[in-house]
DNA sequence: GTTTGTGCAAATATTTTGCACTTGA
DNA sequence: TCAAGTGCAAAATATTTGCACAAAC
């Protein structure tokens, strides 16, 4: 039997333990540059490429949520639930609360087969300021 | 009087009504790379800069829809409506058809005000592959 | 001892920008 | 005329990849 699809469990290495680590403490989207830089500055140190590989692995294997900031940039969080679901992001600090969406799921899925297309995929998210970044005003981020 | 804010309508010029004339005649998101390569094989070339400052100044005038593909780049379309809208997008060849969220302006604001967030914008798109490309199957695009 | 993971530097890819030159009105 | 637009090349970003070396199991 070939088993080109088995996969074993990933190895317990210090970075990928630092990494976690960074995310595991905050409600806060954050991009692996960030992440880079927050391991650094804690003498914790992860080459960026490592980073990256992490957070892809981190995701793949659902552990991680990732999304899309309004210009492009990739933001990782570990969320409570591991079951679909969308966010209402602050676009200033990153912090997130995670929010269903009432009959999306449904909704996309009706509307793709009315027209036709299939695999449909649907991404749903909100934009805001936080209470917080709001009090915050003008300081720049 | 100062006003800075002031704006003059935008000049008249071959690269602007190549770059709208490219957009004009298709239902397809296209890449601003895509676009400055149709308009180069049609003879017509404009600088990719061009391509991309004209697209821009499109956008903000409301006169196409910009969207992110799922990696990231950049898609842009003339769309039928000027009012808000949604889009349901074929991942492969980026033809697409405008929807509306039944709800989703509604749901979004007061989601956003329940957490005590401002000024939300929401992002609501649709994938999938669409009839002709589920034809087309394993061929490369 | 294998095999997987890591660091670094170089490669990609997309988009932006500085600047001298052109052109529309 | 002359402000606005353009082209090109260089810069800025974010992310990926090749490869030699290190470390986990």
């Amino acid at each position: 039997m070939n088993d080109t699809t088995h996969r074993n469990p990933p190895r317990m290495t210090r970075q990928r333990a630092a990494v976690a680590d960074a995310l595991g403490d905050t409600d806060e989207f954050r991009s692996a540059q960030q992440l880079h830089e927050l391991l650094r500055s804690r003498g914790d140190a992860v080459g960026l490429a490592t980073v990256y590989r992490t957070l892809q692995a981190l995701a793949v294997g659902g552990d991680v949520d990732v999304l899309r900031s309004e210009d492009g940039e990739s933001l990782y969080r570990r969320c409570a639930r591991r079951e679909h679901h969308h966010h209402l992001v602050c676009r200033r600090c990153g912090r997130a609360v995670e929010i269903d969406g009432p009959t999306v799921e449904q909704w996309a899925a009706s509307v793709g087969a009315a027209h036709g297309f299939i695999d449909i995929d649907h991404t749903v998210e909100l934009w805001g300021t936080c209470a917080a970044c709001r009090a915050d005003d003008g300081r720049p981020n």
